[in-house]
DNA sequence: TTGCATACATTTGCATACAATATAAGAAAA
DNA sequence: TTTTCTTATATTGTATGCAAATGTATGCAA
């Protein structure tokens, strides 16, 4: 396996005073690795040879494994070791199922109670994101659009628990690959229904939020069954 | 404070291979701690003191610790310290909110898709509880075995996020203070909501049990609410 | 060849030591 | 008296070393 990974650096978001550097840092490098595909879900994950990849001691290291174990990310195999989690076919099912109703239960609440703020906030991103969807920008841009998108909408409910749970799964999704907003095809879909949800926020409609949030998620867990059949891989919203 | 809650200690429930000494224990002595009021929401937890009252050294003490703020019980405060998350009236409200929408979720796809191994199971639950609220039976044993019947239901519904989900709010929920099942008066209450929800479980009736399980949430909100209101403090399923 | 046992190597778990940073207290000057 | 600078102390962050546990390989015996 390559080493190269580790470059996933990024400016430490500390904005107060947190959790400064590594254990934080780690974090989030592990995440990113995982989701560019770096590590692969199943891969035995050495305290030694992370950290010297890394650049620190295992100390950290332990602290922000223990943390991404707690999350779901990280999980003990069989043979002891602590390996990144791998999801079977249920699972994937149970993932989705999961997020359709925790979205739509976001998109719904939002709708009804966003404030004037928030909708122009959430109608900002949809724009954004279309005008980059024409301009057939680059997957990884379009997916982190998407999940500004969503994390909005999910803010905008006003409930911080279903804003934490969301993340948390959110989070969970790069077990599945990469990101692919790669199906043209698809991303098409996704533009017109994240339009439906947007226009029902707007529209101040709660019941049409959440049936439109809920058809996304629909789509989208078909849209992954179809990559994993046809061997193709790739993240799709 | 006193210093007598590092008595919290328990058979260390390693079923197979787990973390099995320090980490993993300071991790429940530290919850079970919270939950008996020992350590009260917006304590600072300050690593030397808590190492000494529980005999390790601080490494593992914030491996758990790491852990348990990726859960949410724990938030690194203004003043950068580690502290007990507490939770204003507005987070009681989403936590109660989101709650309501898994647990009905759960109810719903245990009625749908249940085994008759696990309906029986759930059944067999609900029978002692029953038995217990009779026999005038303590508090803690019966917050006890409403974990269990909660849990039984969203194991049934064989969506291993949503377990998960609901494990991790339930945690949440010792925040709120030590649990009461000490009204007698709720305590009728909780039976006879249990009651509809099992029912609709056996009957195998998903949208009675979804409904059943919402209105069980919504009244526990409300006798939360009360409690808070009249200041009595105590905690309710 | 298969099963088992023992020895070896790797890896994790924990503790101590060290470093850096934040906090508080006190003294000096305005 | 108030403010600020300095110093001391308390607390968190990181590294390393050691010990225990666990997986793995090798060899022997059935």
């Amino acid at each position: 396996m390559s080493t190269d990974w580790a470059a996933h650096d990024l400016k430490v978001q500390n904005h107060h005073g947190g959790n400064l550097a590594a254990t934080s840092r780690i974090r989030h490098v592990l995440i990113a690795a995982i989701t560019a595909g770096d590590i692969a879900p199943g891969a035995r994950l050495k305290e030694i040879d992370l950290g010297q990849q890394l650049g620190v001691s295992r100390t950290p290291l332990r602290e922000a494994m223990s943390a991404l174990k707690a999350e779901g990310v990280l999980s003990i195999g069989d043979d002891g070791g602590l390996r990144v989690r791998t999801l079977d076919y249920q699972d994937i099912h149970a993932l989705y199922q999961l997020r359709a109703k925790l979205e739509s239960m976001a998109a719904e609440l939002a709708a009804a109670q966003a404030s004037p703020a928030e909708r122009e906030f959430i109608a900002e991103i949809r724009a954004k994101e279309s005008i980059l969807v024409n301009d057939g920008i680059n997957p990884a841009t379009l997916a982190k659009l998407n999940g500004q998108f969503h994390q909005s909408i999910a803010l905008a409910s006003h409930n911080s628990f279903l804003v934490e749970t969301l993340q948390r799964l959110s989070i969970l999704m790069v077990l599945l690959g990469p990101t692919a907003y790669s199906l043209a095809e698809r991303v098409r879909e996704i533009g017109a229904e994240h339009d439906a949800i947007n226009n029902s926020i707007q529209t101040h409609d709660p019941i049409a939020a959440k049936q439109a949030a809920s058809i996304h998620l629909q789509n989208a867990v078909k849209a992954r069954l179809q990559l994993i059949a046809s061997g193709h891989k790739d993240n799709i919203d």
